[in-house]
DNA sequence: CTCATAGTTGGATCGTTGTCAAACAATCGG
DNA sequence: CCGATTGTTTGACAACGATCCAACTATGAG
């Protein structure tokens, strides 16, 4: 098991959780995240209506601002919201975003 | 007194809002209102590091996401953050945004 | 080893965005 | 009316970002 690299807690940026947040593909990975706990990255980019590769780029974007956490195990990559570091750092943030984000639904083929 | 062209409450997009406040200058302005309640776009704009028309830029970002109302008076524009519209809309949002970007202050110069 | 699966990387494209400079517009004071 | 103040608009430019496609890597299954 294998993790990738990551912004320690202390380094995560406002402006850029809010930047990675603000993409509705993004926010989209995020809620399913949230609601379904740890995923691959298949399951998490299932019927996003765009390309791997782009979701690919997608995942990398959450994973640089300090979203999401992945780690490998085996062929698969596993990604979950590092909801405690978040939590420590911006309190409450996180929470509210997917709670906006759950009242207006992003919808999964946003047509971009 | 006239008012500029805003979005109504119910056409707010999270997207858009988390857009606008991912840009560390339009953050930083919104923190001021925050602070300082409604204020002229000279002195919300004062000491931000860049032009002037790069900061009215701003300001139109700010409005037309729904973050900002802006009202003229004379010869000076008014903003202020709309505070209940976001409230109603997406609950709780701007308070946390605006207490993480206060923990972790948005520098007046961020050099872009 | 071979093959399929899972995901990344690089290139190309195309639209968006942040920036400045300069011109403009609107308003108020004298 | 004139000039100063306040802010916007337009144009230019560079940087960024989202996207797709194709090629690639890495791993596990058979």
């Amino acid at each position: 098991m294998r993790l990738l690299p990551h912004p320690a807690t202390e380094d995560i940026e406002l402006t850029e959780v809010l930047r990675a947040l603000s993409e509705p593909v993004r926010l989209e990975i995020a809620v399913r995240l949230d609601a379904a706990g740890e995923m691959t990255c298949t399951v998490a980019g299932d019927d996003l209506g765009v390309h791997k590769s782009t979701a690919s780029h997608h995942y990398r974007t959450l994973r640089e601002s300090g979203v999401v956490l992945t780690k490998q195990e085996g062929r698969l990559k596993y990604m979950s919201l590092r909801r405690d570091d978040l939590e420590a750092r911006f309190p409450g943030l996180l929470d509210t975003v997917l709670s906006a984000a759950r009242r207006v639904p992003v919808p999964a083929h946003a047509g971009r």
